[in-house]
DNA sequence: TGTTATTTGCAATAAACTTGCAATAAGCAG
DNA sequence: CTGCTTATTGCAAGTTTATTGCAAATAACA
């Protein structure tokens, strides 16, 4: 755990929603903090290895987000189409969806990716 | 409609799965059809326009996929992780689901996206 | 402190689209 | 069918997001 990815790391955990890679860089250089894009790239690849964080690949965006996985249960999101504000959704409602599938199609399922788009309160 | 927009569209109809990009024109080229890749992006946008065809972009695969809209009713996939097979789940559990989300986080849901990936039969 | 392994930055590369522009093809009035 | 106008296409070049190679800097630790 080297200095660099402590600042990554600690980004990721004071920042509520998640955030691309281009973010990390920008928000690290706006505190003083001198890193290469490329670097965030790799450290955030490292943490993912290490299950501390979660990639999002949500649609209609051209980056991937990261958010910290550590001590939070699954969840799925919600996007503003408008202004890209992301919450979090507390739920999931597939569990007995997944058996149907899996009876259905004779697949077996081992992850799904759900996902809203809307407009926020503020955006309406 | 242009014979080379015909072709794209024939493609897709006679295509049981989502289709790239770059596999329609491999699939066109080696029917000797004659068509630039930049010239598949731009029918494929402009059939999207249209609202004949649907774009997916499905999670771990680095290219958008194309589908026929026409005549198809509301479904989402099931991919296959080893050989990449894509089937149709002709089901949505999510209506009941929207209206809670709607209540609880005061959005206007206009969308969502769901996709399951596992192993299908022949990959387990 | 010195030695080895890991991490970082820079430059170059990759992959999937997108854009500019001139050449070609389609649509259509006469 | 012919000429004219508009839409479409191909080629080259450009974007964007992410990855790789390699030498230099940093960390780990005996």
């Amino acid at each position: 755990m080297t200095r660099t990815r402590q600042a990554v790391l600690g980004l990721l955990q004071r920042t509520r929603q998640p955030i691309s890679a281009t973010e990390i860089f920008e928000q690290l250089h706006q505190e003083n903090v001198a890193i290469d894009l490329v670097t965030v790239y790799r450290t955030v690849h490292v943490l993912k290895e290490l299950g501390l964080v979660l990639q999002l690949d949500l649609h209609q965006e051209g980056s991937a987000r990261y958010e910290l996985k550590e001590g939070r249960e699954h969840h799925h999101h919600i996007r503003c189409q408008i202004c890209g504000q992301i919450e979090d959704l507390l739920l999931c409602p597939l569990k007995k969806v997944t058996k149907l599938i899996e009876q259905r199609t004779q697949f077996i399922v081992d992850d799904h990716t759900l996902e809203f788009t809307g407009l926020c309160p503020q955006c309406q």
